[in-house]
RNA sequence: GCUCCCUUCGUCUAGUGGUCUAGGACACUGCCCUCUCAAGGCAGGAACACGAGUUCGAACCUCGUAGGGAGCGCCA
């Protein structure tokens, strides 16, 4: 039998980051086992799934590389096939109409408390005799087993078991007409295929219900892998409150989708020693049988460090299209000016987001027109002239603008001027940039321009009077 | 309250009874490299929640305690 397993947002709103690891382990799970993954929209809950969130939630996985292998499924098409199934359940004597009210059930769940016991349906529709009540709409309910246990081999938990004692009898099917979540999860992941649910450690509780009615419907469960969480830095549940728990705002904020990948599949799983992996790695070694059983904290340093490693490793083209959309996001016009690709080789060492890297790239692309006081206060005293005079004759009549032959040139006026590196270079970073700080000075130079880079010159030794 | 789950450095983790004076990575500190900033190299501090038990021997097995989490909806 081929693998099959799925990732099963609800629609209500972005793709956040447990759903992205979810996602990820079920896909991974799939390619490693020569299988098939697929995605399935839940948004039976019609009062809270909006059109907007299905494409926030498809933005996000596509973003990922996480697409669904067959045509995404939408529970809302469905509901035929769910009302199929109730009414079989209802006709086998497996599920029965209940005319509860919800004051009634809010307040048998308030006795139970003050009981100390836990909240439960009593059943007393099971067996309820006579005409229906008029004027009331019913839900269906399940009539779960009143005793035996039910055992869930988790293939990340281990061998859990439940008390049917415990289950009471849940509502498959809404007086408003719809199919509810334990009910058309488990008529899906039937009609699906599905062989390996992989899902959050949220739904571990639901699993013994769901078995049941797998039970009920003559079906075979398919295996169960539950996920610890993801908590936010301080220990608790991700939240809003953690800023970015959208996966999409990550990406505006500069970071890859490699690096998300890469660092989200280490939260809770791992393979030796090691940090870094490719897809095809992944694919290979990748088991939810490794997963871990303790929930993990997000930690956006260990994040930065990944991202900064796939900007350092990535190819400087591929690259470049993605620091092009950055630069036009923070209103830089790259339309002029250096190559994003040379930029990116200039700047991979010194910035952990695309994002930073962008704007530390403002200095190649927008004029330059103001100086840092401290930096002109430091470097271009007087004894700046001769250099920068020097700096500007050979610098304008070079032919082959390259950071090599740049540097060379750099480097022969150091000993025509008997001084150390140091001391051309900072000044002529001063220059250039009007701060203290950029990358090495040839490269520097060359993203300027030739001609922008002696127009720089030019001014700056103007500003060598006023300094002192 | 009830049911279920979890517990190794600050964080992510390796570890499946002896190879553990517990390994790696991020972060942190120091040194080196160096035109600034980075990047890189080297070094350092830093953990088996607690208590019993099983065993010649326990981070690893069992039980208990404490702490944390999830679920208990006509949400998913």
């Amino acid at each position: 039998m081929t693998v099959r397993t799925r990732f099963a947002p609800s629609p209500t709103g972005f793709l956040h980051l447990g759903g992205a690891r979810t996602a990820l382990f079920n896909w991974l799970e799939a390619r490693h086992r020569g299988g098939q993954y697929l995605v399935r929209v839940e948004d039976t809950d019609l009062t809270r799934s909006t059109p907007e969130a299905v494409a926030a939630i498809f933005e996000g996985v596509s973003w990922l590389g996480l697409e669904s292998d067959e045509t995404p499924i939408f529970q809302t098409r469905r509901f035929e096939r769910y009302r199929e199934v109730a009414q079989g359940l209802l006709a086998a004597g497996k599920a029965y109409h209940c005319y509860c009210s919800r004051e009634t059930l809010e307040q048998m769940r308030a006795e139970a408390e003050a009981r100390g016991d836990k909240p439960r349906y009593d059943g007393r529709c099971r067996h309820r005799q006579g005409p229906p009540p008029a004027g009331v709409t019913p839900v269906i309910r399940f009539r779960n087993p009143d005793s035996g246990e039910v055992v869930v081999n988790d293939r990340v938990r281990g061998r859990v078991v439940f008390d049917n004692a415990e289950l009471d009898d849940l509502i498959i099917w809404r007086s408003d007409d719809s199919p509810t979540y334990n009910f058309s999860v488990v008529v899906d992941d039937s009609d699906m295929r599905i062989t390996d649910v992989v899902r959050g450690d949220d739904h571990l509780n639901n699993t013994p219900r769901q078995i049941n009615l797998y039970q009920a419907l003559g079906l075979t469960p398919p295996s169960f892998a539950h996920l610890p969480m993801i908590l936010g830095p301080d220990g608790a549940k991700l939240s809003k409150r953690h800023g970015a728990v959208n996966v999409m705002s990550w990406r505006d904020d500069g970071f890859l989708a490699e690096a998300m990948i890469n660092y989200l599949v280490r939260l809770g799983w791992s393979h030796g020693d090691e940090e870094i992996f490719s897809r095809a790695q992944l694919v290979e070694h990748f088991s939810i049988d490794d997963v871990n059983h303790s929930a993990s904290r997000f930690d956006v340093d260990k994040l930065r460090w990944l991202n900064q490693h796939y900007i350092k490793t990535l190819d400087p083209a591929q690259l470049s299209g993605e620091l092009a959309w950055h630069c036009q996001r923070i209103g830089l016009d790259t339309s002029q000016g250096p190559s994003l690709a040379d930029v990116v080789v200039a700047l991979r060492e010194r910035a952990a987001t695309l994002l930073e890297m962008a704007e530390k790239a403002r200095v190649w692309f927008e004029p330059l027109n103001s100086h840092d006081p401290q930096a002109v206060a430091k470097h271009l005293g007087p004894q700046a002239r001769p250099v920068l005079t020097r700096l500007r004759e050979r610098l304008a009549g070079m032919t082959d603008w390259q950071p090599a032959r740049i540097d060379a040139e750099i480097r022969a006026l150091c000993e025509e001027l008997g001084l150390g590196l140091g001391k051309v270079a900072a000044p002529l970073r001063v220059a250039l940039t009007g701060t203290q700080v950029s990358p090495s000075i040839d490269h520097t130079v060359y993203l300027c321009g030739q001609s922008e880079a002696v127009a720089r010159i030019e001014r700056a030794m103007t500003l060598i009077g006023s300094a002192d």
